[in-house]
DNA sequence: TATGAATGAGTCTTCATTCAT
DNA sequence: AATGAATGAAGACTCATTCAT
């Protein structure tokens, strides 16, 4: 595959990406892919054998987006609370955005498609941020910003509620309110004391 | 109907459970359901016109089990600490059973159809936990078992997480030992002071 | 599958088997079958998966068939000379009638699918024949008709002649006069003595 | 075509023909081809047209090399019986290597496409082996080694038992033994008093 | 009520062939 | 001469749904 048709795949995989956010996963045919990327279905076939190949590339290139954006935007002289807010705020934005979010295709095919650990996107993104938000909430706490004896009980926590909140949007309906009201719950908790 | 008729729709709602356990919702098709029961293709569609309106009388069905098993397991002199252990035991041991739940089914089917929010099962499902919830942590605080300020709240939260971790136990795996941690670290919240 | 359904059954087959020998067996597709029959693509499948397992029937019917005819034909008092050109006669009928056989499909079938010998219709049939001869040959010998000292290997010879014949008329064409010489020589061979 | 082309072709050819010998002739792509050479799918085209046209050149290459052959290994001073014997070995190695042959290829090339007799090589293959034995035979006779009242009759009788042989080994499996024992036969017919 | 044969639309997949470079 | 991406026709197969009995 010459830098031409690397270029082609990409556009394949950022189109198949909005499919898949319209459709989720199970309802994504490939015919449904070759038209939104006006292309034949032997010429789909030159680069991806299934939808599921597909989403694959789907997920990485996405995460490769998230890996940068993580460590872009976040200005020096922030406090690990400044830090907190931004993140939560993200993922309110992303769970609110019901319609325009890749989540249910996610779920859906990692429902039919349970691969080992060691190779589940899903898993490694989630013990990564549980990493990274243990480093914040430590640092929170050196700080004085935050109370918390369990750094690493705090982060997973809050990364089973986040997941909790995405799939109860999903599924019933979530309104903002009650996200924000979880979200507050979740602050309160780390900086107890003071409110 | 007759009363015949009712009993024969009983019985292909409890043998279809059983296809919707193994498959999940999406996989299932009207001719796996007719080779369970054991009945003609013609004959399941006198009682059910899909696999989706099956489906909801399977929940149906389960959410009636549910609510005599919740008011049946507890003795009359139990703390509010082991109903909450209880409860946390019970809702383990499904999470564990990856296999053996229609959690897979009833995501997959709430992805697809999202039914308005007085209809949506789940969502009913999840308000009246919360509210069994509430009553007990705030009976709790009342003997003095439990420290919250913010009992709905807490109800709340520990709902989204179990649903964090029903969803993640399907998608990316999940440990006992991570499970235990989690749910250690919602009762500690409670009885912070204590540990 | 009930009574009426064996029928159809039938007729596919009975249908089919022109078809096969229309095209042999590479070249028919499952919508050729579906045409020839009018009948559905989903209602072929219901009897047969796949063009072979449906030549698969075709050859079966035809052994059938062809078991009744050769028990069925025969006068009381024919010597063996008559039965051998009764038989022989039939075989180049047989293999004139290029376009109207079954041999190319059958050829074709077993140079992609070879069954393990004890399920190799070709193979029964074609032992079962060297019997028979066998059996003739002998009768011939005893009545002084024949002059063979290795019963057996001629019956054995005659047969692969007669598959040399079949398998040269469909690829390099065979005219009717080469074909009678190579069977005349087959004839002398056994009664050489007399001519 | 210049002379490098004219390389260029008989490679592919000489490549191509063992991927005849692998797959048969209905089972080749282009791709086939296209992968074995190394070369790219346009390029294949401006030599061939299809897996007929380069089949029909590799069995013309074949038949070349044969020629060669027939004329090269035998030595001055055999006797008939020595070059006949000759003769059926190698005939008897080219049927038992079933995997190892054109035979296949072959069959399904000329079943599908059958040329005018004028045209067809498998005719004009046969026509010459049956003048060679037959002058071969002639030979016998005239030295004594064989009796034979008609020599082109039996040649072409060897000629048809092999081709029976060839195909039965491919279709229904021929074991060495019955292979040997059919040859002996043929052999035992020729110098039938002396045994 | 109940049956199960039948339908046909829809999806996946492969392959010979073309064509711009 | 040579490349290989692209095409689209064609074939396999499945499944929800209907309907005569």
């Amino acid at each position: 595959m010459g830098e031409k048709s690397e270029q082609k795949k990409q556009f394949i995989v950022d189109t198949a990406r909005q499919v898949f956010v319209e459709k989720g996963f199970r309802d994504v045919t490939m015919k449904d892919i070759v038209d939104a990327c006006g292309i034949s279905r032997g010429g789909l076939y030159l680069y991806f054998d299934s939808t599921a190949a597909l989403f694959r590339e789907v997920l990485e290139a996405q995460q490769m987006e998230k890996d940068d954006i993580f460590t872009g935007e976040i200005p020096e002289e922030a406090t690990a609370t400044d830090i907190l807010l931004v993140f939560l705020k993200e993922q309110k934005k992303e769970i609110l955005l019901r319609k325009n979010s890749l989540a249910v295709a996610a779920y859906e095919y990692f429902f039919a498609n349970k691969p080992a650990k060691k190779d589940n996107l899903l898993r490694r993104r989630f013990l990564q941020a549980v990493e990274i938000l243990t480093g914040l909430i430590e640092a929170g706490v050196e700080s004085g910003e935050f109370i918390c004896e369990d750094p690493q009980g705090a982060a997973q926590n809050i990364m089973f509620v986040l997941e909790g909140l995405r799939v109860c949007s999903q599924t019933m309906g979530l309104s903002e309110s009650r996200l924000d009201s979880e979200l507050l719950y979740l602050m309160k908790d780390l900086v107890y004391e003071e409110l």
